[in-house]
DNA sequence: CTACTTAAGCATGAATAATTACATAAGTCC
DNA sequence: GGACTTATGTAATTATTCATGCTTAAGTAG
């Protein structure tokens, strides 16, 4: 019910047309919902002849949702209305209870509003079954502070996850996403969930070995790895640029060289990312990261090596495209990684069920 | 509760015990089971003190389901049990009509047993929503002519499927299936699913490249593709032995060159898995084909490059086996791609519901 | 202003589902 | 053999859920 509604507002009247139910069976949930504060009403609906329906709509201010994306030494906290809107956003230091304190201080800031449930995204793999980070289980610390259940996801994981929910999830095609920044990683989105894989490694691209490396040695001791010829570090090693940022600048000013070498580690990567279509058959191929920024030489490089790599059908309606929401892409996935679960029909059901019996 | 019933034989006590429900609903439950045929009692269970339950448990000859697993010129069509025992068998020609007579000559030497579901195994992509065969669907005749749901699915999926369900679905770890035979192709199972991709053509690995190819052209036009350098018809082109199987006894007999070939062969392809292993993180490796049975040299070859090349954490518990079904793997495929969805709870829920209104 | 149309609330009643209570069956233990 | 224990079947009761019919609300069309 709730599903439908978020999906497109609709009146009570629509809502009874799709699910065969009766109006009071509808206004039933409804009400439950509206009393919840999930659903909200306005009375300036289009009259069709008759009287105008009151028009439902899903209420993003009726909870909140706690999200961090955490890197090594750094990383950001906010808490997000029901859309996966930021309300209130900082910065934290590395620690569980440091980030317990931020949260609860944002909330405070926001006047405490219903906290539904809790999203981190950690720069490590995340084993399911064993939601952990530093060794440490994140859940039962946040459902003692919060009384929500928390969950935990790898940072390249999350950040797929944010783009496939703001743009590709209706089209329901399984998404490739590939981070370009200092060093080389993927994520997995198939059958509309993200693939961890045995033990939360899935996306570990970084060392599958490329061609015209020349024989480069990777910190793995392997040769030739992907990262090892094009990740950022080995592109800044052989660019006058300081950082990732400013060798993206040179690229998009056009920089005969940088646009060359960004170009020939779009090549490098679409070796890998070939293979990786070949295998998958992914709808779309995403690439992000810090080296997004110089997107037209890079996928250039990229599309060049993938049509000539990729199997006919693989390649059939095959899009690649850039990231669009950045940096902002890992507190958006959080926030895509709590609210599936926290508006998803079960668990609005067992909230209703459980409301009631108060 | 049928889910129950065929993960374990339970009584109805212990149904009560498990689901929290009353005797008399798991009563009912059990009883719409047993006049369908889907369930069937025996009065053998060990007391414990007291009445001596009645053992309950899944009746596999409760209906049956067809099954047809095609190649590109000659096929093989059975009516299977509900536990996906082959009943009857036999040869087919191509064709969809020249199949559902076939399977309703099989059904007939069997005295007609209800039919719940058909599947087919072909040699191509099968894309998700658009379950056709030769550009023709396979859903409305079958249903016109038997009344029950058809699935279609690639033939490697297939295979891999059966392996999945008869030895690593309790595990529920992602597996990789890689089938080597004439040509190289794989299939994926992630999360439980087979995983098809946008356009059915997840799991062409045949056209990527490996090294120790020394150039030679793929009929794909790239170069070192590797069913290009480690593929069945190229090793046969660099062995004495008229076909694979020839081949493969060679390898178990322990003939040097042909060892050395296999295991060769196994390298190269391990170069594909290892990269397929990053990316996936799968927990199980499965190598399936008619060069299954030169199995040591082949494993050991892909063992080696796998372990090298492959992540720590991706190789940690990594098990590489080789298909145990073998040619049964297709048809016992067929049977748990059908079972799957005739089995599944709200199948089996609608079924009940629907005769009962009868 | 009146008739008509569509939306939505409310009270009653029917159908369904599940539980409780009781009865029966079939064993073990002393 | 008689008491006890466990398993199961049956009947009546209760609870839940949904739907039907009626009423009210709020607009449009003539």
């Amino acid at each position: 019910m709730l599903k439908l509604i978020r999906e497109g507002a609709s009146t009570r009247a629509e809502l009874g047309r799709i699910t065969g139910l009766s109006r009071p069976a509808v206004a039933l949930r409804v009400s439950e919902l509206m009393a919840h504060g999930l659903v909200g009403e306005r009375s300036d609906g289009p009259s069709t002849g008759g009287r105008p329906p009151a028009r439902l709509s899903f209420n993003a201010a009726g909870g909140a949702i706690l999200v961090a994306n955490l890197g090594r030494s750094r990383g950001q906290a906010a808490v997000c209305d029901l859309a996966g809107n930021v309300l209130a956003q900082d910065h934290v230091t590395p620690g569980l209870d440091a980030l317990l304190d931020h949260w609860d201080a944002l909330l405070d800031g926001l006047g405490r509003p219903p906290v539904r449930g809790a999203g981190i995204g950690v720069p490590d793999p995340v084993e399911s079954g064993r939601e952990e980070w530093d060794g440490v289980p994140v859940g039962p610390p946040i459902a003692a502070r919060f009384g929500v259940p928390a969950f935990l996801e790898n940072d390249v994981n999350i950040a797929a996850l944010g783009e496939y929910e703001s743009r590709y999830r209706r089209e329901a095609g399984d998404l490739l996403f590939v981070k370009l920044s200092t060093g080389i990683g993927a994520a997995l989105i198939m059958g509309g969930r993200i693939q961890r894989g045995a033990l939360g490694a899935a996306g570990e691209i970084a060392h599958i070995p490329v061609s015209g490396g020349g024989g480069v040695t990777c910190r793995c001791g392997n040769r030739d790895c992907v990262e090892a010829v094009a990740g950022g570090a080995a592109l800044l090693a052989r660019s006058p640029a300081a950082d990732l940022a400013e060798l993206a600048g040179l690229a998009q000013a056009g920089d005969p060289a940088t646009v060359t070498l960004v170009r020939e580690a779009g090549r490098r990567v679409g070796e890998v990312i070939a293979a990786a279509v070949n295998l998958l058959n992914p709808a779309v191929v995403l690439l992000g990261g810090d080296l997004t920024a110089a997107y037209e030489p890079l996928v250039a490089g990229v599309r060049e090596v993938v049509y000539r790599r990729g199997t006919t059908l693989a390649t059939r309606g095959l899009r690649i495209e850039p990231s669009r929401l950045g940096d902002a892409a890992g507190l958006a996935g959080c926030a895509a990684l709590v609210l599936d679960h926290v508006l998803a029909p079960e668990a609005v059901d067992a909230l209703l069920r459980r409301r009631e019996r108060v």
